[in-house]
DNA sequence: TCTATAATGTGTGTATTTTACACATTAAAT
DNA sequence: ATTTAATGTGTAAAATACACACATTATAGA
C-alpha cells in the first residue's frame, strides 16, 4: 500500500464508537415482517388473511405481520408469525422483497420485509374460529389494507416463477398425492390449463416421483396411483445452466 | 358480517395513536442500503468496492452502502449512493435481498437491503483517484468486510440467473456493440464458454438486435458488425410461460 | 505485393425437447 | 351388464438445442 493510500485510509477509518453512535442516535426506522401464506384446498390456491387491526382499514383484509424485535433475526420473526398463526414450525419460507416507501404505513415510517410461505392446509389447526383469520381464494383477493395488495401481487408472481424452477409446490400437497392432484396444483398456481398426458410425461421424465404402489381412496371414479416426491434425489442433482431466453 | 364478527373486529381494532406509539417507542432498527455495482471492462466482470471505513475491517474491501434517511424511500437511498459514487443517475438498479442477522454489524443492529446495479464503465467518471474506490475483477473478490462476501455472492448468483431471462446485460455494454462483445459479456457473467455460431443464431432468432450497418473500428483483425438492442420491441412482447423444469 | 493469420459470417445435419392428439384400461354408478 | 368418467400409455410432427465445417474479410509481416 502506498503512503497516500495509508493516509486516505486513516482519514476514512472511523472508530467503532463513532459508527455506534450514528447507529444508536439517528436513522432509526421501524421494521416489520409480512407473510404471504399460501395454502391449497378444493383445487384452489388460497391465502391466509386477517382483518386489519387498524380502524382506518376497518373491514379490509391484510397480511399477517408484526414488528421485528430488536434482537430477533429477520427470518426468525417470519417463523414466529407462522408459528403463532398456523401452529406450524417446519414450513417452507422464503424472503421475497422489502417494501420501504416513506408513507406506506399510516402510523409512521415502517419498512417491511415480505416472506412467502407454503403450507399444507390439512396439517395445521388455525384458530380461525374467532373469525379474524380466514383462507381466501386468491381469485377473490382485491383491495387489501395498506400496500398489501401490491405485496401480495408481487409475492404471487414470484411464486408462479419459482414453482416452475423448484419443487416448492409439494409443500402445499399431502405427502402422498396423485398426478391429478399435482396437475391441479400447478394449474391453480399458474392459472392455466395443461395437457394431462404431457404433464405426466414431464414429471416421469424428471424421475423425481416415487411410486408408492398405493391407490387413491374414495375417488369418485377410477382411482389414480399415489406418489411422493424424491427430495433426496433432487438435492443431489444440481442443474444450473438454463439458457438465454427473453 | 355477523354480530360476533363485529365484536371481534372492534376488539382488535387499534387506534392509530396506539400503533403510532408502538412504532415510535419500540422496535427501532437502523436500516442501511448496500449496492453491488457491476461493470464490464477488459472482458471481465468487475465490481466496485471501497476500503472499509471501520478500523475493525481495516484493509478489507466492502460494498458501497449508507444508512437510509428517516424520510427517504429505500430505492431513493440506493440511487443516492449510486449518484454519489459513480455520478450516474439513469442506471439499472434492482433490489436483491435483505440481510438482517442480529449480529451482522459490529456497531449494533443494522438491517441492510441490498441492491444490484449494472453500469457502463465508460459512461461514468468515478473519483477513484483518491484510491478509496476501485474496480475489482469478480474472480479476485474474496474476504470482504462485514457479511459483504455473502451479500456479493448472493447478488452475483442472482445476476447470473436474471441475465439469462432478461436483457440486463446491455446495461453493461456501450450502446453499439458487436456480437463478440455480447458473447464475451455473457461468458464473463456466467463463467462459461459458449459456441460462437450457436450464440449468434440464438440472438438473431430472438430478433431483438438492430443492425446498425456499422463496423467495429480499430479491431486487431476483421471487424465485426455493430448492433444495438431493440428495447422497444422487447417491451411489447411479454412471454410468461417458461415450463416446469427442475 | 503476397501470404499467413485470426477473426467474422453462414450453413448443415443430428439429437433432444416440446406439442398435439388417439386409444385402451379401470373402477364406480346405474 | 352397461354406461361413465376418470387413469394410463403411445405416437408422430414441430420446434429447439447442439456439434461442427467452411467460406469471407481485414490485418500484419515477409
Amino acid at each position: 500500500m502506498s503512503t497516500e493510500d495509508k493516509i486516505t485510509q486513516a482519514k476514512n477509518a472511523k472508530t467503532l464508537q463513532a459508527i455506534q453512535s450514528e447507529v444508536e442516535n439517528t436513522n432509526k426506522i421501524a421494521l416489520s415482517v409480512d407473510c404471504v401464506i399460501f395454502g391449497f384446498d378444493e383445487n384452489k390456491l388460497q391465502v391466509l388473511l386477517i382483518r386489519s387491526d387498524l380502524k382506518k382499514y376497518s373491514g379490509k383484509w391484510s397480511l399477517l405481520g408484526d414488528l421485528v424485535f430488536p434482537k430477533e433475526d429477520l427470518d426468525a420473526a417470519a417463523y414466529r408469525i407462522l408459528k403463532q398463526r398456523t401452529g406450524l414450525s417446519d414450513v417452507y419460507l422464503e424472503q421475497v422483497h422489502t417494501f420501504g416507501t416513506v408513507n406506506r404505513h399510516p402510523a409512521g415510517r415502517v419498512v417491511t420485509v415480505t416472506y412467502c410461505s407454503l403450507i399444507n392446509v390439512r396439517h395445521h389447526k388455525i384458530n380461525i374460529l374467532d373469525n379474524e383469520l380466514h383462507w381466501h381464494d386468491i381469485k377473490n383477493v382485491t383491495d387489501l389494507a395498506f400496500d398489501h395488495q401490491q405485496i401480495f401481487d408481487n409475492c404471487l408472481k414470484q411464486l408462479q416463477k419459482r414453482v416452475q424452477e423448484h419443487p416448492l409446490g409439494f409443500n402445499l400437497l399431502p405427502k402422498k398425492f396423485s398426478l391429478r392432484d399435482l396437475q391441479n396444483l400447478y394449474e391453480a398456481i399458474l392459472d392455466i390449463k395443461m395437457d394431462r398426458r404431457n404433464f405426466r410425461k414431464k414429471f416421469f421424465t424428471m424421475d423425481l416421483l416415487i411410486d408408492l404402489n398405493e391407490m387413491e381412496q374414495d375417488a369418485p371414479h377410477r382411482p389414480g396411483k399415489l406418489y411422493k416426491f424424491n427430495f433426496e434425489k433432487y438435492e443431489k442433482k444440481n442443474k444450473k445452466w438454463v439458457g438465454i431466453d427473453f
